[in-house]
DNA sequence: GTCTATATAATGATAGAC
DNA sequence: GTCTATCATTATATAGAC
């Protein structure tokens, strides 16, 4: 399990890092400030820029931070790759943010850096498939690599549905049995898929 | 297909909401300004403020008009449900202003009408399911709602790893085969959801 | 490394004329 | 209904002392 370590421990280059992931994960990038986060870090506005430069130099720090996290929990998944289904999970304290980067904008290395991934465990499992796949393995690892994103960037909206928090054990499970079911039952069968591809082939996009 | 009326046929209202829809999709609502919006419409900034009053007050004006919009479109998908799976075609002009409604916390009510759609459908789709779901009706038709909203709120994400425009018609395509794909080949096996549900019983949350 | 104080720019809100 | 001009606030960036 990631935990996060004592914040005494913690320089104040790293106390500040870590309250600007969770003001901006909470709030946004734009209306996160930084006398706020120098605040919950129990430090001045002068030492944030000090460490930093500006709001900017910041955001960038939290997203290399983010990066190494994320990989170590990549390589970590390396052996069990059904973890990955799951990132809410896994991705603890830094969750919110995560959400933030994609959504507004500045993470594309680390969707991608997941696409990557999955992108090789299909290529793998097409080796057993019986007939061919309709589409590329990159584009299913996209789409495969969003839809497990969704419940961390529409996770209010998850919550609700749910009536769960996602952040606590009882959540996370429910969470999966949801997945899980829905992985493994066909929302669609064979039959209403060529149906729907023909449409497609006719010219109909909707 | 939903086709924009020429801007100038418009009342200068209606352009002013229409010109807000359109800069806080594209740069979120912190960071697009009335002045702005003000100018994109071809209207003064005291104008906007006498038609609307505040920057809130505009949102929420423009989140009166998505959720017509979203009816109107639901009332057309009622008769072809499948057309649901794929908001990213139906959306329009509309969508970007859609992910932010969702990614920026304030669509509740949007999202949940799309898990009440989804749960009747599901509900209806269980009658005929040979051995009984895991998890209840409105838990999968959130995470399904979640899932087919995925690109919608991770749109250039998702653009770069199809590599296509999802405006245009053939990312739309592209996207449908995609997904029409996922959805019907299940990512697991009965057997290995099973495990799982198992290793979840005996309280592994990873 | 850490702080306080100040400068500057942007933006939402307001007032009032036409 | 539509405009221009102005106010007040807020937040980033900067300077400089300890």
């Amino acid at each position: 399990m990631t935990t996060v370590p004592d914040p005494e421990d913690l320089t104040a280059r790293a106390r500040i890092r870590d309250a600007a992931m969770r003001h901006i994960g909470e709030h946004g990038f734009e209306r996160a400030t930084i006398r706020e986060i120098a605040e919950a870090a129990g430090v001045s506005l002068g030492l944030v820029r000090h460490h930093f430069g500006s709001k900017q130099a910041l955001r960038e720090a939290c997203d290399e931070h983010l990066i190494k996290v994320i990989r170590k929990l990549h390589e970590e998944a390396a052996r069990d790759p059904r973890g990955g289904l799951n990132p809410v999970a896994v991705m603890g304290p830094y969750q919110p943010y995560l959400a933030r980067a994609l959504t507004e904008g500045w993470a594309a290395p680390l969707f991608d850096e997941m696409v990557d991934i999955g992108e090789r465990w299909i290529a793998e499992a097409d080796k057993s498939r019986p007939e061919p796949p309709d589409v590329d393995a990159r584009s299913r690892s996209t789409m495969i690599a969003a839809m497990a994103l969704a419940p961390t960037v529409l996770r209010r909206h998850v919550e609700r549905g749910l009536g769960v928090d996602l952040t606590s054990p009882e959540g996370q499970v429910k969470l999966m049995r949801a997945v899980l079911d829905i992985y493994s039952h066909s929302l669609l069968s064979p039959e209403e898929a060529a149906q729907a591809r023909k449409a497609l082939d006719r010219g109909q996009t909707t």
